[in-house]
DNA sequence: AATGAATGAGTTTTCATTCAT
DNA sequence: AATGAATGAAAACTCATTCAT
């Protein structure tokens, strides 16, 4: 759909122009903005004409939409990536400090703060966020049902629901978080952040 | 410096364009974002045309510059305000039902949304949006430090700022939420989120 | 409707820039066409730059339109004209060596016939074309049947609007025989016409 | 010269090559104009890519002309079929109706009205039709002074250039009147066109 | 103090044409 | 003979900003 349709005979190499595009417009949107950053600053950093990648995607805003999609798609891997493991509930409380420490990395953060802005006016870019987060919350929720009924505890779905927000709150607020305080204490902001999650992981 | 420092005869009446100004670019940058909206649309909602504008600011970034000052300022206002009630701590858990469904509220949110994404690029605001953070961050490091040795409790200041992290971040996170899953429980979410807070305010 | 209701306080002003602009795409639809002019071209003969004319004009095709209108009312009036005269049939029969020498000046036939192909795949001015001829028809058909009575002839409107069809059919051939044969003998083909119009005026 | 001229081994092939390219671009031109049809349009209408259109022809300018060509040739062979009857003036009379009903067909007209406005600015299009309109006025004339010679009327030269001067402009008029009156009675329209052939043709 | 006419640089997008394969 | 990836120039249009009035 949309822009995967485009008649290629060499799908090999279609598929490499894309990510390259795709991969320019990663770094030209974290340093300008989806709006701020210009079709030909895009094709200058993807080292082709700027003409060019209207053979590879319909507009800037199928771009946008491409990029978005990818960018979501990367956060879905990471709680799917969470439920191979042996006990999801613990693991995920055990990596409480990695997964602070990567959320708010440089370079990581501006994305995704782009993305919400853009979402919160772009309807197609809010559907796709939205679809991508039905999606991972219903993950999340079985990840963690899962976890408190071997653990014996109750799990109706609105307590569930209820939890899942706050946390996911929690770890996209810390984006929010890095462009506030680029100074922030990482050891104890990781220890108040496992006195929060605790509870809602694991109470009644 | 900046914006304020052009000669109008008429100080009051200068005040007031400029409070005009920045009104209809609330409206304006809501709807469309920062870089949507265009000055002719900010000058036809303030009821001036857009040559005059430039007599009150020195160009659409200084208006930026003014709009995100006085929304930053609007939040540290709601900590100050905390800062009079009996037994600020308590009161904040108290609010927490009023405080979320505030935050989530449509036309609420948009605009955090976007001066996040712009302090992301813009280092002019990002050091207008850190700077409010501080000041933030030190009022609220008051009243905790404060609500928590009434109570006999530990408050060093590396663990009173990790809990402050994580709180803000719960808070500002909850925007985000809102432009993620715009059918959010609210009455679960406020269970969880009291779930939450209680040991980031209260436990050792 | 369209483009006149662009607010412009100074209406003396507005009005002038768009003949203005009007005129100098005259000029250039003339050399280059409907779609070879480009705004560039039309700003630098209307001596405004190109941004400008978006103040009067909402885009390319408001101007087509605008113009085809303006030219579509020369033809009108022209009919109007005629039946001002005492006996205007008469007096078109009289016109014809007039009217030949003026459809086939250099410079009178070229925008006829760009609107012409622009009417048979652009709705609009094919629209616009329409209206103008429903009109021109039924003012040639007041005074064919007036004139007709006059003489005591028959005119049922089948009949005045097939010889109708036929007169206009000619007028407007002379254009595009205009660009077929540049060196027509005049003299002959206004014997030629007159003796082709005559039954069709006068005729049972 | 121009076109014609490519090396092509098999030259069998090639022509057959260009008579697909050319039938495309009928069926793209009379959708969108010469200048509104793409050669992405044409070749993929051709079934050839885009680039093996330019070993047939150097251009798109080139097909156009060729395209043009192919049109006022059958232009031609209209009247020279006509030259095959019997007394070609009678023929020519009797068939009105059907050259009427013909020449308004919807999807002839199209074209004609193209040609025309584009031989109005690209002189090598003009020089294309005025020949093709010389040589078919030529052919005519021998018609007509023979038909008029048979029946012992004058034919100077003059007069009778007039007089298909008129008759032409009528033909060509007709495919101007498709696109002003969709609705064109065509019944009365036949009678009127009768009533002015008939003197142009028979009239001393 | 206030206007809005005017500019010009910049935006996205299209398309005829070329050329390596 | 044939492809289609790639280019680059040009198109329509937008908009922050200036300035004469």
């Amino acid at each position: 759909m949309g822009s995967t349709d485009k008649k290629h005979p060499d799908q090999e190499r279609a598929l490499h122009r894309r990510k390259q595009i795709l991969e320019a417009a990663e770094c030209c949107f974290s340093r300008s903005g989806f709006h701020g950053a210009s079709m030909a600053e895009i094709s200058k950093a993807a080292g082709m004409s700027a003409g060019h990648i209207y053979n590879y995607f319909d507009g800037k805003d199928a771009i946008i939409a491409a990029f978005v999609q990818a960018n979501v798609e990367r956060v879905s891997a990471k709680i799917l990536g969470m439920a191979q493991r042996d006990d999801p509930l613990q693991a995920a409380y055990d990596d409480i400090e990695r997964s602070v420490r990567e959320d708010i990395k440089p370079g990581i953060w501006k994305m995704p703060l782009e993305i919400f802005a853009e979402a919160s006016r772009n309807p197609m870019v809010a559907e796709l966020v939205q679809e991508a987060d039905r999606h991972t919350r219903a993950e999340f929720r079985k990840l963690l049902r899962a976890g408190r009924e071997k653990r014996g505890m109750a799990s109706d779905d609105a307590t569930l629901d209820g939890r899942i927000e706050i946390m996911v709150a929690f770890f996209q607020g810390l984006h929010v978080r890095s462009v506030h305080n680029p100074s922030m204490n990482m050891d104890s902001t990781v220890a108040a952040m496992r006195l929060a999650l605790w509870p809602l992981l694991f109470n009644e």
